[in-house]
DNA sequence: GTGGTAATTGAGTAATCACTCAAATGTGAG
DNA sequence: CTCACATTTGAGTGATTACTCAATTACCAC
């Protein structure tokens, strides 16, 4: 048995998650992680080898939240493209204060990235395109139940979807007025509901 | 000792810009701007006062030139409408190798600042508007031929295909398949399309 | 030519960067 | 208790950061 560790894993990485998506990879220091994760320089290390490993900890930390944030909203829908829908109105919803009105982290993390930081932008290529497997896969789910037409691209709608989430992040993080982001993710709801066949 | 030629400010300018955005504000260092602009350190200060001066004067660059672009498409297209449409599949159709193939570096450097970078994500913010406004012109003009309905909501519609750009240009960046790409802008260019009233 | 001025230079500044390691400390086993 | 060792500590590493400035050089009016 080993000793019980001080710190608190967990924690530890969703402080510098927070962090990360606020400022950036590059701009975010060792001693701002320092005061954040309330570690000092050589536990930091001990525990997470890098900095570089402690941001691909917390990208997977980010991309499994969402990912099963996205699942949960889809369980309780009433159906698929309800779900899809509804999601978008609740990003749109996001408090001005709310802490997670910013963009996605792994978009931000990819336009931020240089092209010498393989190991980071193979990793979010990969979140995003897990992303992308999710959302494919509720349309999916809405050709299935008869929602939507059996000829619908599902590939090609989940791609859509996902620039559509991404756009209205941006536009959150823009601090556009909280009237006018509901109607952005409000209109865009509407397209996806659109598709429903009759 | 020679002393070199003086320096040409709009070359130099063009060359932190491309810089800029390909690295991204905090990525690039001195260092980085010394090789690209053929100066030393010295003359960078004496010319441009500050790496974050440079940086909003390669912001404005980025700015004006897109701007012109922007608006040089719409003066050659047959219609507004038209003229919007074939502006998204002019960017789907960037060969691979185009240095331009990539996210717009306002919204890149719009999601890689700080809070603390006021002046620059003000100055973002102007630009972003000032795009913006442009959009909203053109569909204003469409308004006025008839080609669009004259109750749209042109500064909504505005808002609504700068996102498109933005997103378009993202998957860009994310190095998709030449032929997806395109379909995507089709498809998005298809959307601005449907929306002539005949 | 010659002097004055503007531009360029590059070594050098203090501060900060990511990161290390010998020493101090806390914990469970015996 | 003592011991063994996992963990934390924080001063310190060399490299790099944005930035400065006295000295040097080129150009132009005279």
């Amino acid at each position: 048995m080993t000793r019980a560790r001080p710190y608190n894993r967990d924690a530890a990485i969703d402080a510098a998650m927070t962090l990360f998506w606020q400022k950036g990879y590059h701009a975010t220091s060792l001693r701002d992680l320092e005061g954040a994760l309330n570690m000092k320089p050589g536990s930091i290390y001990a525990a997470f080898a890098s900095k570089e490993n402690l941001f691909l900890l917390s990208l997977e930390r980010y991309f499994t939240r969402n990912r099963d944030e996205f699942r949960k909203a889809m369980d309780v829908a009433q159906t698929p493209l309800t779900g899809l829908a509804d999601f978008l109105r609740g990003i749109g919803a996001a408090n001005q204060t709310d802490p997670t009105r910013r963009a996605c982290m792994l978009v931000k993390s990819l336009l931020n990235s240089t092209p010498e930081d393989t190991a980071i932008t193979t990793r979010i290529s990969e979140y995003l395109s897990g992303m992308e497997n999710e959302m494919a896969a509720v349309f999916e789910k809405a050709k299935q139940s008869g929602e939507l037409a059996m000829d619908a691209d599902a590939a090609c709608l989940a791609r859509r979807f996902q620039s559509e989430v991404t756009a209205l992040k941006i536009e959150a993080q823009r601090q556009v007025a909280p009237a006018i982001l509901a109607a952005s993710a409000n209109e865009r709801a509407l397209h996806i509901e659109n598709l429903r066949q009759h």
